[in-house]
DNA sequence: GCGCCATGTGACCGATGGGTCACGTTCTGA
DNA sequence: TCAGAACGTGACCCATCGGTCACATGGCGC
């Protein structure tokens, strides 16, 4: 959309704000946010320390956030994108489901610093003390629980869900993929322990929400 | 078991040491491990910050490992005990794990200090970048996750669950009630979404883990 | 060429906080 | 009663790091 309404002195800036972002993602995904330092940013970034602030005045929380928006709406489109797709489709609600979830595992391997990010720093600043901070997370998460109830929400007005409450189980569901993702991903302190094949772990997963881990039920 | 065999000194230096495990427990969980300062901690158990490294001389860290050592033996131990009373029992496997399910919420919420901890650092901590450290908190979540996939795996020989990974299963178990806790505790940046009563919380993670979110399987 | 503005830079500042230590106080056992 | 051990203390040290700013650089319009 804004492909040529820049100059070249604006789209370059664009470009340079996008390296920062970049490194900064690297290094907090790594290191985790209040240990990376921002010359480290910097040097990853291949710029001075002070040029960072010519980009994000706000400094080292403001980078953090721009990242987080970034996160978030790469999910939250990737959600309505897939659902939108499949509006007038007969395809059974549980493959539906099931490619939603093996589509959100392969994303998150791909970008796996981002989901670092993710389970290390929103994680925990939901449950932080600076309550603004807090609130803008936790409307993020919003987002995506949103985009997500929408088609629970729909399947269990054809009858064809437990009539459940579609938020909180969209909650679940993500949770659910993230959790399988912390076995799956490579990360040091063990080895992963489940197989990362996006294909394994969304039937893993559908299986147990979807038809449940006993034999014969009641 | 040590009721005597300690002189009163001795005692007395245990009740001092849980004194600071516990100020340093509340300070964790509500400012996070690295905003938490020893000032405060040693302010909150009424001692001056030197007499903190009296009972922990790795200062700060040592803390905090202290600390999760009591959360998971806490844990570990009520599993063991819960799995252990019901080794000879008749009680159907779905009501044994609802049980258990609304037990593990409840003992979180009367120790939300320390569910707190647990989701703001050992998580975090476990991808850390610290070999070490990942490793330790890894072994722990392992001993949980030992202690809860056996009786699961007994269900799956008697073929009442389907026969899955139990030791994957038993981290999909946890994960889900630490999932649901994060709603239905109560945290800053929203208002929780869901009832905190250990009941409603059994009965909605049951449902969807052992009988699913279809209505009509298959 | 020249002035101006956008941009880049890294030495520096100030706050913070983990960790130390020399000293004071209290307890113990002879 | 007293020596010495155990314990408590908080001023102090110093490394770290986010943020600032005076200055350098380079491109662009005139």
């Amino acid at each position: 959309m804004e492909i040529q309404t820049l100059s070249r002195r604006d789209r370059e800036r664009l470009t340079r704000r996008q390296a920062i972002l970049d490194a900064a993602l690297s290094t907090f995904a790594t290191k985790g946010y209040e240990s990376a330092t921002l010359n480290e940013v910097a040097e990853r970034a291949e710029f001075g320390k002070g040029t960072l602030y010519n980009y994000f005045p706000g400094g080292k929380e403001e980078i953090l956030f721009a990242l987080f928006d970034e996160v978030y709406d790469g999910v939250v489109e990737l959600t309505n994108d897939y659902f939108a797709d499949r509006e007038n489709d007969d395809e059974p609600t549980r493959g539906v489901f099931r490619n939603y979830i093996a589509l959100m595992i392969a994303h998150f391997i791909d970008h796996l610093p981002k989901f670092l990010l993710l389970i290390k720093e929103a994680h925990r600043m939901v449950f932080g003390d600076q309550t603004e901070n807090a609130t803008y997370l936790f409307a993020q998460r919003e987002r995506v629980a949103e985009a997500l109830a929408k088609p629970v929400q729909l399947a269990m007005d054809r009858g064809e869900l437990k009539p459940m409450d579609a938020h909180t189980v969209a909650h679940l569901i993500m949770g659910n993929i993230h959790g399988y993702l912390m076995f799956a991903c490579p990360h040091r302190g063990g080895e992963p322990t489940v197989s990362a094949d996006p294909e394994v772990g969304a039937n893993f997963i559908t299986t147990i929400l979807f038809d449940g881990l006993l034999i014969d039920p009641q």
